[in-house]
DNA sequence: CTGAAAGCGCTTACAG
DNA sequence: CTGAAAGCGCTTACAG
C-alpha cells in the first residue's frame, strides 16, 4: 500500500515537487494553469499531504490542543465540557484547525504533555481550562512560549490571552434577586475551593451579602458531587438558623439539595429557595424545575477559539470577558413566606 | 529556541545518531555501558524524541484514535462517554499509548478523518463507537487496513475485532423481574432506532415479552432527550390500556418519565414501575430513586483498549462479550397493586 | 557492538 | 514562473 506523495503528483503534472507544494498550499509563484492542473490531479487521486512530514519541515500543524485533568475533575467538567468543546470545534473547523483532546491524570502529566506537544509542534496553541489559584501552568506555558488562551479569571501579571465569564456580575444579580424576594439568610454551596472561579464567586458573594447587610453564611466547599450537595444541604437546614435560600455551584448539587430539602419536609420554594449555577436539562426535569444561572457555553467556546487563533497569528491579545450567566427564574424561587 | 535532537545527544555521548536511537528505543545492538551513558544524558537534558520525525521514519505512533460524531449524538453519548474514555485511557497509558479524541460533525467527516489519520500514521488503531445498523464505517475501515475495535454488537461478516455488552441478557433480566412483580403491560421508551444496540434491545424485548405471553407495546423511538421521554410517557399513560411498567433507554428519559408520571397523578412505583438503562448519579438523586440497569463502563473501556492493543500487535481478535448490565432495584419498581 | 548513509514526505530559500 | 537541493529529526538496513 504505497502512499501517494507530492512526488507522484509532480511526476503526473510534469513539474517539480516544490511547485506542487506551492500550488497545494496556495502560495504565490505558480502560474494559474499549472496550479489548476496540479489541484485537479491531487483531487482526482485523493491526495492528502502527510502531516508528519509537513510539520517536520516547519509548517503549522493547524491543531489546537486541549488537555483535561481526569478523573478528579469529572463531575465539575461534565455539564460544561461538552458544550464548550462543541463551540471550540465549530469555530476551529471553520478555520481548518483540528482540536486535539487529551486526558491527563494530574498537573505534572499535563505540563509534560504541553512540553511534548510544543517540542513536536503537534499543536500551534492550547486552551487552558479549570484554572486554579496561582496556577503553575500559566507560568510554565509562558516560559515555554507556547501560544495559549486561558479560560478563567485572569490572575495577576498574566501575559497570556484569557477569556472568562463575569461570575461576579452573576452573583450580584442572584443575591439582589433573592433579597428582593425578601430573603435575608442566603447560603452558598460552592465547588472546589482551589479553583480560581470558585474564589471569584466566593468573594463576590460575600461582598453582595455585605452590601445588603445580610449575616453571611460561610461558603461550604465541595467536590461537586450529589452526595456532597445533599450533605451540605442537610447541615444547613439542620442549623439553628437555617437559610431560606441556597445557591449551588452546579446543577447536580442543586438537584440533590432540592431532593434533600423535600425529604426533610421542606416545601420548595415556600420554605427554601434554590438556585443552580449552570443550567442543564436536569434542571428542567426535576419538580419544581430549578431556577438557574444560564449562559451560552457554546459561544464561550467559540470566542475562546477565535482568541486563540488570533494569538497564534499575532501574539497574545487582551482579556476577553463574555456575557455573564443570567438568572432564569423557574419553580424553586419565590418570595419568603415567613 | 533550538530543540534538542538525537544529534546533540550523540555528540555529547561521543557516538553516532543510530546508536542513540537504538539505546532510546531499547533495541539490541548497544553495549550496556553505552546505553546507560546515553540514557543518562537524555534524561539530564530532558530529551524528547520528535514524534513527527519518528513517525515519518516509520515508527509506531503509539496513539489510538477515537472519533465522536457531534453534536447530534451529544445526549446519547454524555452519560456513557466519560466513563468509557476513562477506562480506555487507564489501559492505554499503562502501555504508553495516548488517546486522540476527535469530534466530527457527521459520518463523511469521520471517514475522512480515518483516512487522514492512517495516511499520516498518526494513529496505530482506532475505536469505533455508536454503531449503526449496516454501518458503512465497518467496511471502510476494513478496506483501509486500519486496525480497529468496534464497540457494539458485531454485525454480519465483520472481520474487525469487536466488543460489546450483552444487552439481550439485560433485557430478559428486566422483563422477567417485572413479570415476577406481576406486571403484564410493560412498555419501552427506546433510543435512536438506527443504532445497532437499540435494535438488539428491541428484538430482545419483543422476544422476552412474547415468552411471558405479554401483549407487547411497540417500542417508542426517541432522540434520548428529556422532552422526548416526557412526551412518550404522557402518550403511554394517556392510552386506554396504559402500561404498569416502562423501561427507558437512558437515565435522562427515565427521570423525565418519572416526573411526568407524578405530574399526571400517578404514584411511583404503586401505579407505574420505572427502569432506567445505564445508571448514573441522577438516578440516585431523584425521588424515589430509580431502579436502573448498572454496568461497569470503565471496565468496558479498559477491555476495549486491551483488545485494540492486541489487534494492533497481532491482527484482529475474536469478539469479546463483557458482563451485561444488571438490575439495581431501587424505589421505582415494586409489585403491581391493581 | 558501532558508524555512516539512505530515506520517510514534506517546505523553503536559492538560483535561474 | 519553475527546478534542483538542502534540511526538518528521526529509524533502519548495511557494512565494518
Amino acid at each position: 500500500l504505497k502512499r501517494t506523495t507530492i512526488a507522484d503528483i509532480a511526476r503526473a503534472a510534469g513539474v517539480s515537487k516544490g511547485v506542487v507544494s506551492y500550488a497545494l498550499n496556495g502560495k504565490p509563484g505558480v502560474s494559474a494553469a499549472t496550479r489548476e492542473r496540479i489541484l485537479a490531479i491531487a483531487t482526482q487521486v485523493g491526495f492528502r499531504a502527510n502531516s508528519s512530514a509537513r510539520v517536520l519541515a516547519g509548517a503549522a500543524s493547524k491543531v489546537v490542543g486541549l488537555a483535561l485533568q481526569r478523573p478528579a475533575q469529572t463531575l465539575e467538567v461534565e455539564p460544561f465540557f461538552m458544550e464548550l468543546v462543541s463551540g471550540l470545534e465549530a469555530e476551529l473547523s471553520a478555520s481548518n484547525f483540528a482540536l486535539l483532546l487529551h486526558m491527563v491524570p494530574d498537573e505534572p502529566a499535563e505540563v509534560e504533555l504541553y512540553r511534548q506537544w510544543w517540542n513536536d509542534r503537534r499543536v500551534d496553541g492550547v486552551i487552558i481550562c479549570d484554572l486554579y489559584n496561582n496556577d503553575a501552568r500559566v507560568r510554565f506555558i509562558q516560559d515555554l512560549g507556547l501560544p495559549a488562551v486561558i479560560i478563567g479569571p485572569p490572575g495577576s501579571s498574566i501575559s497570556l490571552s484569557s477569556i472568562w465569564s463575569d461570575d461576579e456580575a452573576s452573583i450580584w444579580e442572584t443575591v439582589e434577586y433573592l433579597v428582593a424576594l425578601g430573603h435575608r439568610r442566603i447560603a452558598r454551596v460552592a465547588g472546589i475551593a482551589e479553583l480560581a472561579h470558585t474564589r471569584v464567586r466566593t468573594v463576590a458573594f460575600e461582598r453582595a451579602c455585605a452590601a445588603s447587610h445580610l449575616t453571611g453564611f460561610p461558603a461550604t466547599f465541595t467536590d461537586y458531587t450529589g452526595e456532597a450537595g445533599a450533605r451540605a444541604t442537610r447541615d444547613l437546614l439542620s442549623s439553628p438558623e437555617p437559610p431560606t435560600a441556597i445557591v449551588y455551584d452546579n446543577d447536580i448539587m442543586a438537584v440533590a439539595g432540592l431532593v434533600t430539602a423535600q425529604e426533610m419536609g421542606r416545601i420548595v420554594p415556600a420554605d427554601l429557595a434554590i438556585v443552580a449555577w449552570d443550567d442543564s436539562p436536569i434542571c428542567r426535569l426535576v419538580h419544581p424545575p430549578l431556577t438557574a444561572l444560564t449562559r451560552d457555553i457554546g459561544d464561550y467556546g467559540s470566542q475562546a477559539a477565535r482568541l486563540l487563533l488570533s494569538t497564534i497569528a499575532q501574539g497574545p491579545g487582551k482579556s476577553v470577558i463574555v456575557d455573564p450567566a443570567h438568572l432564569t427564574p423557574r419553580g424553586t424561587t419565590g418570595p419568603v413566606t415567613k
